[in-house]
DNA sequence: AATGAAAAGACCATAGG
DNA sequence: CCTATGGTCTTTTCATT
């Protein structure tokens, strides 16, 4: 008999080699695989076929552009806070699905404590900001409140890869 | 003589061939060039110059993978919000560092409003949050209070490049 | 699984329209 | 801004260990 497998039908054990493959495209997407196989000391076929298990299995959900708000119109950051009066499971994912979409949503978190979401936003003005809160958020009925917070500053973490 | 320039030295303004280009290489970062090119409508050879400037101008970030915090042994995340006691400019900057030197940490936002600091963390356990708060936070002297709110679930907005 | 080597493909710089 | 052409670097595939 094999031992048990592990639980998990995604997601393979995590080795050094991909914790340093997962380190390396985190601070550069773009690293050439050669140049990459070179930096985890692996050949490059194996290098890629590692990134690409990684990506096949959820491990690395993207690699992507991250472009400046400001750049595109949209200098003002904020926090909004959100609490419904109804936690009603329809009206909950009926109101994320609006959420999301609304323009310079840049992320929207469902959270469990005083709030029910959270949101960074993205605008061009704060008089955008609040036609944007008036229009998208506090219109909907299950909405009872909302407190925004202006962004001064927003810095990336160290992220996931460090010890646990 | 010619012509006045551009008044700002970085962000030259934005066309429809540069959204077009943000908004594949946001959908995948390592797309080819060629590929880029046939997808927005011009040469390689521009293609490629475009997305150079956009990078040297810092309208695109950076480009990097972006790895699934539970597939690296942090599968709960929360909302960590920062209360502090004294506004002081050299204690503010200080724990900012602090804050984001965090293992963990996916992103923290210093705001104005009823919270200084907002974070995102991910951690392998309940207890391993607390931990990281008693540890990293409330230990700071300026650290007057904290309120955890555990995420469900977090989701990408539309983000930045849909209709100002 | 990992490797090395060879074929296919992508990239960059250059020059000209 | 486009086309075109080299030369160089990268990716991918496959037989081998």
């Amino acid at each position: 008999m094999t031992p048990p497998k592990n639980p998990h039908p995604v997601s393979p054990p995590i080795d050094g080699t991909d914790r340093a493959i997962l380190e390396a495209l985190t601070a550069d997407g773009r690293m050439t695989n050669a140049a990459l196989a070179a930096r985890v000391g692996v050949a490059e076929s194996t290098c890629a076929n590692r990134v690409k298990a990684l990506r096949e299995s959820g491990v690395i959900a993207g690699i992507s552009a991250r472009v400046d708000p400001a750049a595109v119109g949209r200098p003002i950051q904020a926090v909004v806070r959100v609490h419904l009066a109804s936690h009603n499971r329809a009206h909950v994912n009926e109101l994320f699905d609006r959420l999301v979409a609304i323009p310079g949503a840049l992320s929207v978190i469902h959270v469990a404590g005083d709030d029910d979401f959270v949101l960074l936003v993205a605008v061009p003005s704060p008089q955008r900001l609040r036609d944007m809160i008036l229009e998208h958020i506090t219109s909907h009925p299950a909405v009872t409140k909302t407190e925004t917070q202006l962004v001064f500053e927003v810095r990336d973490g160290a992220g996931v890869l460090g010890p646990l």
